[in-house]
DNA sequence: CTGAAAGCGCTAACAT
DNA sequence: ATGTTAGCGCTTTCAG
């Protein structure tokens, strides 16, 4: 059986067998209210009869719009379902969908040339879309831009003035972390930060200076670990080899810290009695390294729910905040 | 901006541009071979002046077919992103599919109550699905099924004769497990199963039980364990208590065997010198348990990929065959 | 409140 | 090899 001869009926048919016209069945499927309740009686009871399904390219074609929004995720599947941050991201995103009259398709870019998703996105098949990635600066994210609304997770790298994104505070969680540990009676803090590229990197990075600066104390040392947990491991390793001795460190991600602790661990310096250590991402590693982490929270699932309301209200012509930027959380476990 | 305003070419500018008829442009954007290399070339620089893309709603409006097929799970997000099985499943969906002409668009079904994604479906927006679930019964599944044609990850619970399906083969790799047990020199071998109500649990017990009649062994224990590690844990307690104190057992999933060696351990039973344990999966916890797991490896990519085949195949026209079955194999670790 | 009519952009016979 | 001609199923003015 192929899927050609599957068909559904068509609004003609309803129609006639309703006894109105097309319009009418048209009205009543799109909620019009200027139908009267006899005829709306009749088509319902019409499109009941033959479980009736518009065509939704056919409808498109006449009113052009789609009522779906894609996620698109330039990432390989691999790193897509390894990564925690897009599993919450994604559910945020698709709550807030869910409970509205478009459909979410999800594209993971892997192995894409890229021509094949902007040329979804140019041919009219969604009304807007939401870009999560960890490097946005791919240039066929920008076609993708030029073809419908897109929301950022995330400042875009070179955030243009009518780019929309909804961040966390990067900046703030990371000063609040620093201030946590300064509280704490620390005052020999050190950080590892992500790579200058990527703007969570460097707004952290950012974050731990201000809070340095205005509590008068010196970086004792600023090493860049990659946001991966080997890059994390030789940031510290570069760390404990320097003349500036940390009583504290702050890491601008869990799985960065990961690596950190192990080197602490292989150095016999103990955490947190010797050196504190303070993550961020709060991903589920934080409770599965020993000490477990303490660390600051992103809000990704609220990252995503925000951001899929932003798309919703540029599709309603709404005109929403281009930057939404969500508050983090410390989360205080035994590392610091 | 609106969606609508930032519209394409059309085919018919296209063909002005060119100084041919739609229906050549047609020809070309399709690839038949009846164009002359003239017009050829000057439909080709016309696309690419205008930066043409089809309208997908037009095309599909007109030949009824989409190229577009969806991936189905019909599953919370937070299930879907935890369990590995899925990510391999859709990584090898979405490596074969990405390199077809169609375009791949995943549909989570979590808080859907259903009737959007059948609406989806039968609304002509997909050529074709593959469904993915640890539960195959529910029925919006199966109107799915009667608008698209659809291939099914693992053997659906009521299978009809017309179902397509790929699984692995579950009976084979249990019965594999079991009769290396007895190679080990195992005697008295346990089972924790799966439940009832799923093809893989009941399969994998049949494994089991072909094994040990096969050697001429009693069935020393079967308890079910509901596929989860709290489930595995009480069967385990179970078996235990029982008489027929084993000296191995085969336990349906990592999961299940990760509870039961849990409880094990508190029982000080050591593992594998009192009882040698083997799981199914081969999932991430096979390494991060301790002692590491001997376990039967799902060919979950392999499956993917195959099930995209057999869709792809479906929608040429082809007769791929209904049922395909993938073999397990065998990694031994330190627990068996 | 309702119907008639004109497309939306494309494909697919059918001629030529 | 190429153009002409009908639609595909729906929305949307525009009359009434």
């Amino acid at each position: 059986m192929t899927a050609q001869s599957r068909s559904t009926a068509t609004i003609e048919e309803v129609a006639r067998l309703a006894g109105v016209s097309r319009s009418t069945v048209s009205r009543v499927v799109n909620g019009s209210t200027a139908v009267s309740p006899e005829a709306l009686e009749s088509v319902r009871a019409a499109i009941d009869d033959l479980n009736y399904v518009p065509n939704r390219a056919a409808r498109s074609l006449a009113s052009s719009r789609t009522l779906a929004v894609a996620v698109i995720i330039p990432e390989d599947t691999h790193r897509f379902f390894g990564d925690p941050f897009f599993a919450a991201i994604v559910s945020g995103i698709n709550a807030t969908i869910a409970s509205s009259p478009y459909v979410l398709t999800l594209f993971i870019a892997s192995n894409d040339p890229g021509d094949k998703m902007v040329g979804y996105a140019r041919s009219g098949s969604i009304d807007g879309a939401i870009v999560v990635s960890h490097h946005t600066s791919d240039t066929f994210v920008s076609a993708i831009a030029s073809a419908v609304p897109v929301v950022y997770a995330g400042r875009p790298d070179h955030a243009r003035p009518n780019d929309y994104y909804v961040d966390v505070d990067n900046a703030a969680g990371a000063r609040d972390a620093v201030e946590y540990l300064i509280g704490q009676g620390r005052r020999r803090i050190a950080t590892i930060a992500g790579p200058a590229s990527m703007s969570a990197g460097v707004d952290r990075l950012a974050g731990y200076r201000a809070a340095m600066r205005s509590a008068g104390l010196p970086e004792v040392a600023v090493e860049d670990g990659d946001f991966t947990a080997e890059g994390g491991a030789a940031a510290m390793r570069r760390i404990l080899e320097g003349k500036g001795k940390p009583d504290a460190v702050f890491i601008a991600s869990d799985l960065m810290a990961r690596g950190a602790m192990g080197v602490l661990q292989a150095a016999r310096v103990r955490v947190p009695d010797d050196v504190a250590v303070v993550g961020f991402d709060d991903s589920q590693l934080a409770t599965s390294v020993s000490p477990t982490l303490t660390t600051m929270r992103q809000p990704s699932f609220a990252q995503g729910q925000t951001m899929a309301r932003v798309l919703l209200g540029l599709l309603e012509g709404d005109e929403p905040p281009h930057a939404t930027i969500l508050p983090t959380e410390l989360i205080v476990r035994e590392s610091a």
